[in-house]
RNA sequence: GGAGGGGUGCCCGAGUGGCUAAAGGGGACGGACUGUAAAUCCGUUGGCUUCGCCUACGUUGGUUCGAAUCCAACCCCCUCCA
């Protein structure tokens, strides 16, 4: 049977919308979040525990496959479903981020980007041509564009030189991902999203949304925010890009965020959602709750035999006292890290099934007045 | 009984006359983390009426303008020889 890449809106509540999306994977119910799994693991978690926690897709990255074990290999190896065992959907970054977070160590022009490998020290060219095909050899689902994507505050001069590069890739990864699908390298169902950039200047997302959407993308991403800005200043852009994307197809907010972050961006219109947060908080003794986000390393917690969070299903939540979750992390065992990182990443997916019945039942504002409070300013 | 080595802040440990309230670890306490170079990183860690004072390097006494550092006695600990 074909598999078509479909996005379907099937409620909204204000500007927040609840959709699904199809995918040769399966299917992807939005607002979704998508745990990180940089390197083809989500770090700590069994894919089983993702399965079950309701994680619909999972994100990998292009850069840090393609230097180790290569992309190649992956698919000789029948791909990164088979090889990660996930057989749900999986969206790969372009390395888009790594232009930004390993900018001491890559070389941006406008034919693409040379990096150098942060294992090994050796170069390697990612352009936009390059980047597709990697993606294809992984078997994403969902592919990025290589962008550029630049560390706020910028000046406006780097932001627009970022803003046209990043368009002149989305076209030439829109015309590789064309062949690929031409000559085989992708099938039909996958899909490559384009990029929005431009900081914090209304003007130049506007400019990098319009020409994105007259490219025509099955879905966009609005990246380039949470990168310095402040949590202001990332929503009032957010809420400019999304008016100017059409309704048609996802929106995917790029590296977000907390759990109050992903209230306010499902507020205006955002779709979709990735973010190290819940499990490198979870790796770091930090627990993202319905109460608010507690550090397990606090000593307060030592004689606590009151469990993590009782209002989330997920085993490692509600079966462990937050006494032996301290000690876990006090004693830097890697349990503690494995237990954290998971109830972490159920609370993150509890947290978008809620938001989901709540547009199903348009009262998403009344939902989200209620539940900010209970999260506290640090979420 | 003889010979030698050693006792430093919560712990280990550096330091042999002033730049030492005392390096460096560890532990403890707290914080950060947003398309993962992160099981990582950053603070604080004697007291007070805090631009200064007090108490501190086994104990007591001494030398000196000045002692964790030099001297004496004493108390502990370790190694080797009897």
């Amino acid at each position: 049977m074909t598999h078509c890449f479909s996005f379907t809106l099937k409620a909204t509540s204000g500007r927040a919308r609840l959709g699904e999306i199809t995918t040769p994977h399966g299917t992807i119910r939005t607002p979704a979040f998508m745990p990180v799994g940089t390197a083809g693991t989500v770090k700590a978690v069994f894919t089983d525990q993702l399965r079950a926690a309701g994680v619909d897709i999972v994100l990998a990255n292009t850069y840090h496959l393609m230097l180790r074990p290569g992309a190649e290999r992956i698919a000789r190896l029948g791909g990164l479903h088979a090889f990660m065992r996930w057989n749900g959907p999986i969206l790969t970054d372009s390395g888009g981020f790594q232009v930004m977070s390993l900018s001491k160590l890559c070389r941006v022009e406008d034919e693409g980007v040379t990096f150098q490998s942060h294992l090994d020290g050796a170069s390697y060219e990612l352009t936009p041509e390059r980047a597709v095909e990697i993606q294809c050899q992984l078997g994403a689902d969902i592919q990025m564009q290589l962008d550029e994507c630049v560390a706020l505050p910028a000046s406006r001069q780097h932001t627009e030189r970022a803003v046209a590069r990043s368009l002149a890739w989305a076209q030439r990864c829109k015309n590789a991902f064309q062949r690929q699908l031409e000559r085989g390298g992708a099938q039909a169902g996958q899909a490559l999203f384009g990029i929005v950039q431009g900081g914090t200047d209304a003007e130049l997302r506007r400019r990098s949304a319009d020409a994105l959407v007259a490219m025509d993308f099955p879905g966009y991403a609005i990246g380039g925010l949470a990168v310095g800005e402040s949590a202001s200043a990332m929503l009032d852009t957010l809420g400019l890009t999304t008016a100017i994307l059409p309704t048609d197809k996802p929106r995917y907010l790029m590296g977000v965020g907390t759990p109050l972050d992903l209230i306010n961006a499902v507020e205006r219109g955002a779709d979709m959602f990735d973010c190290v947060l819940p499990t490198r908080a979870g790796r770091h003794g930090q627990a993202y709750t319905w109460a608010g986000k507690l550090s397990l390393r606090n000593a307060r917690h030592a004689d606590d035999p009151a469990p993590l969070d009782a209002n989330n299903p997920c085993p490692a939540a509600r079966e462990y006292s937050r006494a032996y979750l301290h000690h876990l992390v006090k004693s830097g065992e890697y349990l503690g890290a494995m237990l954290l990182s998971w109830a972490n990443t159920a609370f993150y997916q509890q947290l978008m099934q809620a938001m989901r019945e709540a547009i199903a039942q348009d009262r998403f504002a009344a939902w989200a007045a209620e539940t900010r409070p209970k999260l506290g300013a640090s979420a």
